[in-house]
DNA sequence: CTGTTAGCGCCTTCAT
DNA sequence: ATGAAGGCGCTAACAG
C-alpha cells in the first residue's frame, strides 16, 4: 500500500521535473513555466502532498510557527486578542503556538526560550516588562517582535495598543463633566498587571486636573472577577459612605460592583454612578448598560498580526501603531 | 564573536564527546555514565545550548508539538479546556499549538491538514464532529487523538469529558424534584454547538420520564451570549406566560436571563425558575447565585493531555474519561 | 556505556 | 526557467 506520506521527491518524480522546481511551486517563489506549475500542482493534488514543515524549518532556519506569549487565559481578554492574532493568521501557512505566563516574568523567559527552539518568524506577547535574559533573547535574534495592549514604552519592535494612562484620564475627564465630584476607585492587584496601574495613573492625572483626588479607594489582593468586585465595593462602602461615583480597574470588577448594588438595593447611578473598563459583552447587558472604555482587544491582535506578517525584516526604528479606545457612555455613570 | 546559536556538535567538541551522547543526555534516553552526563551537562549550561526543535522533529519524524483544535475562543469555555491542556503541558517539553475552526468541519479539516504537517504528537479537538476526511486523517495516523467535552460517542483513541444528555436529565430531575411543572427551554442555535443539543435531549428525557414535557421553547438563531439570553427569555414570555421555570441552553444565556427578570421586576424564583448550565463565575456572582451545573472545563483539558503523555501508542480499544458534572444548588431553582 | 554511519525532507546556492 | 549538489541539526540504528 502506497499509504507513506509522499514526499517532494514524490511529487517530482511524478510530475517529471526537479525537486527544486517542486519546492518553487509550493514556495509560490522564483519564475515557472505555466505549464511546468499546472504539472506539479496536479502531481501534488494527485498524491495529496502536504510539506513537512519540519524539514522546511531546519533546511531555512526559520519557521511558519508565531510564538504568542499570553499572561492568562482566564481574563477573556487575552483569548480575544489570541481571536484577533488566530483571524489574521487563518489564511497564511502560519501557525500559532501559545504559550502562558501567569503574569510571571520568568516563566516567560522559560517558554520563550524553548519557543525560540522552533525558529518562530515571530514572537508576540502580551505586554513590555521581561527579564533582562528575555529582552536579549528577543533583541538579538532578528525574528519580529510584537508588544501588545499598551503604547507606553519603547517597543523592541513593533507595539500594538493603546495608551492606558490616556484611558485613565478619559475615565477621570468623563465623569467630571457629569458633575461627579467624590470619586473612588476599586481595582484588583496591579502588582502583575500593570496596565491596571497605569490606568489607574491617569484616573489621577485627569483628576487632578479638575483640582480632585480619588476620594476613596479599595484594592482586592488577587486578580480581577465579579466576585472580587462585588464584595471589594461592600467593603469599600462601608470605609467610605459618602462617594458618588467608582471607577472600577476593569469590567469585571465592575459588573460585580454592580451585583453589590442591587443585591444592597443602591440606585445606580442616582445613589452611586460605576465605570468599568474593557467594553465586555455582559457589561452591556447588565439592566443598565455599564459605562465603560471599548479596548479593542481583537483589534488589537489582528493587527499585529497582520503588520507582522507584512515584513520579515525589523525596520531601523521601532514602530507603534496606536488601536485607541472610546468611551461607551452607558447608563451607571 | 561567537554569537551563532551552539549545536549539539558545539556542545560534544566542548565536552568531549560525541555528537549521539550528547543527544541522550538531553534526551534522557538511554544509560549515561554519571561523569559523562556532568561533563556534558556542564558543556550545555556553559554554550547555553538550545536543541533545535525542527531539526529533532525532522529526524524522528515526530514532534513536541501537541495540536489544538477548538471551536471558538469567544466561548470562556474552550479558553478554559485551553488552560487545563496548557497546566499539563508546563513542565513537559510539549508545545500547544492550537487552531479555531469556528464551528466549522471542512475549516477544521484544513487546519488539521496543516498541523499534521508538523507531525505533532498528539492531536486535542474539542468535540467528535469530522469529515470523513479528518477522521481519516486522525484514524491512519498513529499520533495520539483526544477528543474533549463529550462522552456521548465512541471516540477513535481518547474521549475525555462527561455526558451531556445526563447533564440534562439531570438539570430535568432536578427542576421536577423542586416542584416546577411548566418548564421552558432557552437555547441559541445548535446546528453547530451539538452538546447543547445533547443537554436538550436529555432534558425531554427526563421531563417525560416525570410525566411532562417542555411547555414552550425559543432558541435564538446564532451564538449564545448574555445579549441573546436577555432578549430571547424576553420574546419566550410574550408567547407563553404561564411558565414556572426555564432551563437555559448555558449560563451565558441563562445570565441574560436574569438580566431580562432584573429589568421587568419578575421575582426570581418565585415567579420564574431560571437554570443554566457550565457553572460559570459570572452565574455565581448573582445577587441571587445561579442554579446551575458545573462541567469541569480546566481539568477535561488537564486530564485529556496528561492522559496523552502517559503512553506514546495507542491502545487497542479507544479509552473514556468521565469528569463528570455536578448540580450547583444555587438560589434561582 | 559510547561511537559510527546514514539519513530525515526540504531549501539554498550555484550552474546552466 | 530549471537542475545538481550539499547541508540544515538531529536521531536511529547498529557496532563495539
Amino acid at each position: 500500500m502506497p499509504s507513506e506520506t509522499p514526499t517532494l521527491t514524490d511529487v517530482a518524480r511524478l510530475a517529471g521535473v526537479s525537486e527544486n522546481t517542486v519546492s518553487r511551486v509550493v514556495r509560490n517563489k522564483g519564475s515557472i513555466a505555466e505549464e511546468t506549475r499546472r504539472r506539479v500542482t496536479s502531481a501534488i493534488d494527485q498524491l495529496g502532498y502536504v510539506p513537512n514543515r519540519a524539514a522546511g524549518s531546519l533546511a531555512s532556519s526559520s519557521s511558519l510557527i508565531i510564538g504568542v506569549l499570553l499572561p492568562s487565559l482566564s481574563n477573556i481578554v487575552f483569548p480575544e486578542v489570541l481571536r484577533g492574532i488566530h483571524a489574521a493568521l487563518v489564511s497564511t501557512p502560519y501557525q500559532p503556538m501559545i504559550g502562558v505566563t501567569d503574569y510571571d516574568l520568568r516563566q516567560e523567559q522559560k517558554i520563550l526560550a524553548s519557543m525560540l527552539a522552533w525558529q518562530p518568524a515571530a514572537i508576540i506577547t502580551a505586554g513590555f516588562e521581561h527579564t533582562d535574559e528575555s529582552r536579549r533573547m528577543l533583541q538579538s535574534n532578528r525574528i519580529r517582535v510584537a508588544e501588545l495592549m499598551d503604547i507606553d514604552n519603547r517597543p523592541i519592535d513593533l507595539a500594538v495598543g493603546f495608551s492606558h494612562r490616556k484611558a485613565g484620564r478619559a475615565a477621570a475627564e468623563h465623569l467630571v463633566r457629569r458633575g461627579y465630584r467624590r470619586i473612588a476607585y476599586v481595582g484588583h492587584d496591579w502588582t502583575a498587571d500593570r496596565r491596571a496601574f497605569f490606568r489607574y495613573e491617569g484616573l489621577c492625572d485627569g483628576l487632578q486636573q479638575a483640582g480632585l483626588a480619588v476620594a476613596a479607594e479599595l484594592r482586592f489582593n488577587g486578580p480581577s472577577s465579579t466576585l472580587a468586585g462585588r464584595d471589594t465595593l461592600g467593603r469599600l462602602q462601608q470605609q467610605a459612605g459618602d462617594v458618588d461615583a467608582v471607577v472600577f480597574s476593569n469590567d469585571d470588577m465592575a459588573v460585580g460592583g454592580f451585583m453589590h448594588c442591587l443585591g444592597d438595593g443602591i440606585d445606580v447611578p442616582a445613589q452611586l454612578a460605576l465605570f468599568g473598563f474593557n467594553g465586555l459583552e455582559i457589561g452591556q447587558a447588565l439592566p443598565k448598560p455599564l459605562s465603560t472604555i471599548r479596548s479593542n482587544r481583537f483589534l488589537i491582535g489582528k493587527t499585529a498580526a497582520e503588520t507582522l506578517l507584512q515584513a520579515s525584516e525589523r525596520a531601523v526604528e521601532p514602530h507603534i501603531i496606536d488601536t485607541g479606545f472610546d468611551i461607551i457612555e452607558g447608563a451607571t455613570a
